[in-house]
DNA sequence: GCTCAGGGGCTTTTT
DNA sequence: GCCCCTGAGC
């Protein structure tokens, strides 16, 4: 195909290495893209859109380009404006959510919703789930908690409440689907749905509905996906039903070995299994790694290649072997952030690093708070990298609530969030006879404060002020029908609620913060509006442009969203989107969990926590271990995790372990993660010879000190793995005199749990009394 | 209807 | 160690 000579050819072209060619010169037909860590896939992928529509000359609207977080769709989009201009507005570039809910929202008619749905969060949906356990009358042996998240697993499974399989002597299964069905009705009922059901209606959707699904069909004739590795059942079911085996043009990019969301329902089976689902598909593997020096990759190698089930592929580069990876051993939790703080420090000093090329990882969220400390009091600048959180704040939450019950007044789980708030009188009591009196009539709890005298039980002031709130919301969602822009809408929301009024009367520090917030708030509106003016415009001109030829007839070419008001399309965004994520600040340190690290690169990285417990996490330590198919799935991911943590480094690799840590308040004594162990000692500078020689396999042995000055200061040290292979307690040990190297010598007294964390509780003699430890740093007595 | 103290709980968290 | 939820008390 492509016509010789295109003189865009060239340039799309000139810059890649062959296997990166070969992706984006490929035809039609299925093909995955097996892109390792630092391999220039988002240029793949890029490209090949630039490439079919400068060369081929599709159509940009007929391309659907999914990834999953807004970020990298917004970088997507940026780099394709660069290759195409006005013409990249044509394209579909969003994540799985965003373009669900697009289509969704098109179609919503036809699965019992109304356009103005709205799109519930986490916490909306564990109040829906409590409620939905009261109204299922189930027995409350799980938690509301458990229970969502199990609805959720159904969901990401594209399973419907009905086609949920439980047996019949399985209580909890029972509870579950019971509420799951509960769950499903009060959405609709409350015309709304949760994240899940964005891509489990339209699975539903296009199953029941083939005119439906052929007209995407037709219009989609090509389809890319971003990171497949972390595409769950539900997603995967979309994209196939949209670009059926065996020939569509589906081209998938990922890699097997960074899929770290299997608890979020993603399977790395998805992406293994792929060249089966889709015979014939043409397999490309991008190897060549343009990111880190040798050393840092050959250590990450060292820990993923232990991974059984993986497609093949080895990283390789062209970079020097660069810098020994450095390790750190600390006393605790406190000297390993002080000596990340000194190093940090140490770097910058050097020069050739900034700080803010360089980041700290950590496995759990928990251990931030040592490390901020310590780079405050260092005076190293640095950002937390965490989710969403201005969104996340209540205040702004009631606004959103207050948006949506404005364009959907039947959305329960909002009304019930903001009917007091600010408080005008309305409590427990009342909403709960209010609750019960709509459940019992079958309708919203809107149409059920419309006439509050018919509420059972309610004295005159209560009934009074349920209808005054009442007459506030249809008022605003008066308002909001009328609205041409998202934010007169939310100003129009903000006084008559008087919600920031009800802050700036309270007066405290904290209040007059939450009133600053909600004019952010609006303030972001504003911004939204003028944005979707300027791509209105942009959109425009590119149908003015190149393509100038009319599309097909029979074929929907219309811009996804092109009817949506403009409130509606505001409040998606606050669902779907969030607030732009805060780029890793300028001039400053990141800080962030490894999982928020996957897609980034830094200069340096410090990985904090590098013990077994930590980092691999206590829960994938009690994993079963099968002889024959070594680690289970738990470990496997924490593997990926390792090996997406050490690939973000391009230059400098510090892996950081304490010897003890205290983490939810208590002390735990971990050995070095088993991850350390996997790398050559050589890529730390340590000779072969300079290695401890092998312990003896024998007992409980107590934990070394040698890495230590008698200040006790943290050291840099270069010689590790002196943990024992122990395997816990085995046999029954109680009575069996013990030594541990801190509290002397002592009695087992009773044992807890088995693996390498086992512990036993010991009494000890003199002051020290009975203590818990683990069992791994006791030596037999 | 609101406030505060005690208890359980606790990876990761793209959307 | 900290947060969130619940329940008792004002």
């Amino acid at each position: 195909m492509g016509t010789a000579l295109n003189p865009h050819e060239n340039a799309l072209l000139e810059d890649l290495n062959p296997p990166q060619k070969e992706a984006v010169l490929h035809g039609d037909g299925p093909l995955l893209v097996l892109s390792g860590a630092g391999s220039g896939k988002t240029r793949v992928i890029t490209r090949r859109v630039a490439y079919l529509v400068k060369v081929h000359r599709v159509f940009p609207w007929r391309i659907l380009a999914v990834t999953f977080t807004n970020k990298a769709a917004r970088e997507m989009r940026e780099r394709l404006t660069q290759l195409l201009g006005a013409q990249a507005n044509e394209l579909v570039v969003s994540t799985f959510h965003s373009s669900a809910a697009m289509i969704l929202r098109r179609e919503a008619e036809a699965v019992g919703l109304t356009r103005s749905f709205v799109i519930y969060d986490d916490g909306d949906q564990l109040n829906l789930v409590k409620r939905a356990m009261r109204e299922a009358r189930v027995d409350p042996i799980m938690q509301p908690r458990e229970i969502l998240h199990r609805i959720d697993q159904e969901k990401n499974a594209a399973r419907l409440p009905d086609e949920m399989q439980v047996d019949v002597d399985n209580p909890r299964g029972i509870v579950v689907k019971k509420t799951y069905q509960a769950y499903q009705r009060l959405l609709r009922a409350s015309n709304a749905v949760d994240f899940g059901d964005l891509l489990l209606l339209l699975v539903s959707l296009f199953r029941k509905r083939p005119d439906v699904l052929a007209n995407y069909r037709r219009r989609f004739t090509h389809v890319l996906v971003d990171e497949f590795q972390d595409t769950n059942p539900v997603q995967y079911e979309l994209l196939r039903l949209l670009a059926p085996p065996p020939s569509s043009n589906l081209v998938v990019v990922g890699d097997d070995d960074q899929s770290i969301y299997r608890w979020r329902g993603a399977s790395v089976d998805n992406i293994l299994g792929f060249p089966d689902s889709y015979p014939g598909a043409k397999v490309v593997k991008l190897e060549q790694n343009y990111r880190s020096d040798q050393n840092i990759l050959k250590a990450a190698h060292a820990v993923i290649s232990k991974n059984r089930r993986r497609m093949q592929k080895t990283l390789w580069s062209e970079r020097p072997p660069g810098e020994n990876l450095q390790l750190i051993i600390s006393r605790d939790e406190r000297g390993e952030a002080q000596e990340v703080a000194r190093q940090i420090h140490a770097l910058q000093r050097e020069g050739f690093i900034k700080y803010s090329g360089m980041a700290v990882f950590y496995r759990v969220n928990a251990q931030s708070r040592v490390l901020e400390e310590a780079l405050r009091l260092a005076r190293v600048p640095y950002t937390l990298v965490s989710g969403r959180s201005f969104y996340d704040r209540a205040e702004v939450r009631d606004a959103a609530a207050y948006l949506r019950l404005m364009v959907n007044p039947r959305s329960d789980a909002d009304l019930l969030r903001v009917i007091n708030t600010p408080a005008r009188g309305i409590g427990d009591t009342t909403v709960e006879r209010l609750t019960d009196f709509a459940e019992q009539q079958g309708s919203s709890l809107y149409e059920a404060i419309a006439r509050p005298e018919r509420i059972p039980g309610l004295n005159t002031t209560a009934a009074r002020r349920l209808a005054g709130f009442h007459a506030l919301v249809t008022s605003l969602n008066g308002f909001a029908q009328g609205a041409t822009d998202a934010a007169s809408a939310v100003d129009q929301m903000l006084n008559e609620a008087k919600l920031v009024e009800a802050f700036t009367a309270e007066g405290s520090d904290e209040s007059l913060t939450r009133a600053e917030n909600l004019k952010e708030f609006l303030g972001a509106a504003q911004e939204f509006d003028l944005n979707r003016a300027a791509a209105a415009v942009a959109a425009a001109t590119a149908q003015e442009a190149e393509n100038a030829e009319p599309p097909p007839p029979e074929v929907d070419a219309a811009p996804l969203t092109a009817d949506v008001p403009p409130l509606q399309a505001f409040l998606e965004q606050i669902s779907l989107v969030g607030e732009a994520d805060a780029e890793v600040g300028e001039g400053r340190v990141a800080l962030m969990t490894l999982h928020a690290a996957k897609g980034l690169e830094f200069d340096a990285v410090f990985l904090t926590g590098m013990e077994d417990g930590i980092f691999p996490h206590s829960r994938a330590l009690s994993g079963l271990e099968d002889p024959e198919e070594g680690e289970g799935e738990e470990m496997a991911e924490e593997r990926r995790l390792c090996y997406v943590g050490f690939t973000r480094a391009r230059r400098r690799l510090f892996v950081s372990l304490a010897q003890c840590r205290s983490l939810f308040g208590e002390l735990r004594y971990n050995p070095p993660s088993r991850f350390l162990r996997d790398v050559p000692p050589n890529l730390f500078g340590i000779e072969p010879e300079m290695q401890p020689a092998p312990r003896p396999a024998a007992a409980p042995v107590a934990p070394r000190r040698r890495s230590f000055d008698d200040d006790g200061g943290p050291r840099i040290d270069r010689s590790y793995s002196q943990s024992s292979d122990m395997e816990g307690v085995s046999g029954d040990v109680r009575g069996m005199r013990v030594r541990h190297e801190q509290f002397g010598v002592g009695r087992i007294i009773s044992t807890d749990g088995s693996g390498p964390n086992a512990k036993v509780t010991v009494e000890f003699g003199g002051s020290v009394g009975l203590k818990r430890v683990i069992a791994r740093f006791l030596m037999p007595g």
